[in-house]
DNA sequence: ATAATGACATGTT
DNA sequence: TAACATGCCATTA
């Protein structure tokens, strides 16, 4: 299990419940910013331990490209929480994307620069 | 070591 | 809004 993996999988668990985070600012917190599609990767293998149905795409929908169940599970999911999600499975982001408290943001030890970059991407 | 694969992002049509 | 192209990098073959 690389560090990469042991981050975004701790980063994913840190994502409170009724709250969701893309997998870019996932990846910008697990210190690699571009590295949006391995945080799928580890999800995907290792996401039986974090509620990965938290993470979602940028453009707020669920893109899971696994036929059938998962897309329709995610969403059961989310509205468990009480996140809206519409039949064409789109979410409103921006109301409810995961904004981590400075605290936290220190916890990851991240570079300042990335602190920065999520600031400015996210409205932190 | 190289090449292919992916639960993605971003910019351009 | 959607479709396409390019960039990215961990993992696998």
């Amino acid at each position: 299990m690389s560090k990469f993996s042991e981050k975004v999988l701790g980063i994913v668990k840190s994502v409170p419940y009724g709250k969701v985070v893309s997998y870019g600012q996932v990846a910008l917190m697990a210190g690699i910013p571009r590295a949006a599609i391995q945080v799928g990767w580890v999800l995907h293998t290792s996401g039986h331990l974090v509620p990965w149905w938290r993470v979602i795409n940028n453009s707020g929908r669920i893109s899971i490209k696994h036929p059938e169940h998962t897309t329709h599970m995610q969403k059961a999911l989310l509205e468990k929480e009480g996140v809206k999600v519409t039949k064409d499975f789109r979410i409103d982001i921006d109301n409810y994307r995961y904004r981590p408290s400075i605290s936290e943001i220190e916890n990851l030890s991240l570079d300042p620069q990335y602190i920065e970059n999520l600031s400015e991407k996210y409205n932190l």
